[in-house]
DNA sequence: CGAATATTAGACCGATCGTCTAATATTCGC
DNA sequence: GCGAATATTAGACGATCGGTCTAATATTCG
């Protein structure tokens, strides 16, 4: 998710060429920052000028692309789900490892992103849910779908799991995986907070000790 | 924490009378309403005109009182530190039941609490942290402080129910804590977004798994 | 009695947010 | 080639909000 900024052309008034290689770039780019801003800050505090001025762009423009800052923000949401699931796939979808061990990487993985931006970002979906009380309605169903999205993919790891005896026989996969994710998200706020991956490395243990076989 | 609105004396201008009864309670009202926005909405997205509204008190007596809406904040937090923790030691000093038996009590009134007021409130300290890269620097420490003493006081209970052998002779009770208290900001936010009760419950029974005797 | 004190009141200014019209450049169809 | 349609950038505008600060006012104090 880095941003390339060398690389943007000279925005002009009217309409672009047909076989410009710009196109769809602004928007684009609107939509990268706007990931990022919600990863660090959430939806209330992040202002539509701040993203502006971040990128460059006028509010026409703006408003151009998106009806208005809701529906900019569901598209968000929908961008970070994709992007959350695909990198959660190539953790859960490791054949190298072992079930938990898949789950250990992306736990290391999400721990190195953390450092990388100085405990900077967090969840954009767990900043979201936090800020509930004041945003638009519809953002609920999308988190909740959000993160019983994410809920599926691990349950599904934890029947491989089960099946290759990493745990117990009666485990309900399901419940377990929602079990990591209400935590993780505790977790990634407390990370944020604390600067430090401890609250990560000590929600993991916690888990793994919950799931350990007796 | 009900807030008593008709039995609130009418505000004159001028300096109050020496005995009055109602000496100091435009900010005590100002606290208490500033402790239940900031429990439901978080920092940025609660301004000072949403909170004079609801009081029903002009802009002035908030910056007679307050130095800033960072002071205000700044006094909420400690507020709702002392307030929780009474919360707790209600429970966790209830010597009619075992150790664990009194973490369960305090997460069941949590969750009544929780569909008393149809999840519109979380904890406040989870909802600053969540914001917290956007609040000011100072509220770190005080928050990481608010968990810090929570974490403690959920220790000693662990220590008790060591001693007791409810939980094993080898448990790190200041980890375990830590572990609850990670988690439990999750299960909160999971509960307000899904208006529901099974993050708590899913969370609970997932933390009592892992402390289980083997 | 006037000065000091302590409260309420709200105007003011700059920043921000969301809306929306205007300017502008290219494409499209006749 | 020309005018209409299209698609982009630009930023003015009005309402709201946060924080500042002067004024009004009532009681206490010396």
């Amino acid at each position: 998710m880095n941003i390339e900024h060398d690389s943007f052309p000279v925005r002009r008034r009217g309409r672009p060429c047909k076989h410009a290689a710009d196109l769809g770039e602004t928007r684009e780019l609107l939509l990268r920052t706007g990931v990022e801003l919600l990863t660090e800050q959430g939806f209330s505090a992040t202002g539509i000028d701040q993203i502006l001025r971040r990128v460059g762009v006028p509010k026409g423009s703006f408003y151009n692309y998106f009806k208005s800052k809701e529906a900019f923000g569901a598209e968000l949401i929908e961008r970070y789900r994709v992007y959350f699931l695909r990198k959660l796939e190539r953790h859960l979808g490791n054949a190298a490892l072992s079930p938990l061990a898949r789950l250990q990487a992306f736990i290391a993985d999400a721990q190195h992103g953390m450092q990388k931006f100085d405990f900077s970002r967090g969840c954009l979906a767990g900043n979201l849910g936090q800020e509930m009380g004041t945003l638009p309605e519809t953002f609920r169903a999308q988190l909740n779908a959000v993160f019983a999205d994410w809920q599926d993919r691990l349950a599904r790891n934890f029947e491989v799991a089960r099946a290759v005896g990493e745990i117990a026989e009666n485990a309900d996969c399901l419940r377990l995986a929602a079990f990591f994710w209400i935590g993780w998200e505790g977790a990634v706020m407390r990370a944020k907070l604390e600067k430090s991956v401890a609250p990560l490395e000590i929600f993991a243990d916690g888990f793994f000790a919950s799931v350990a076989r007796r």
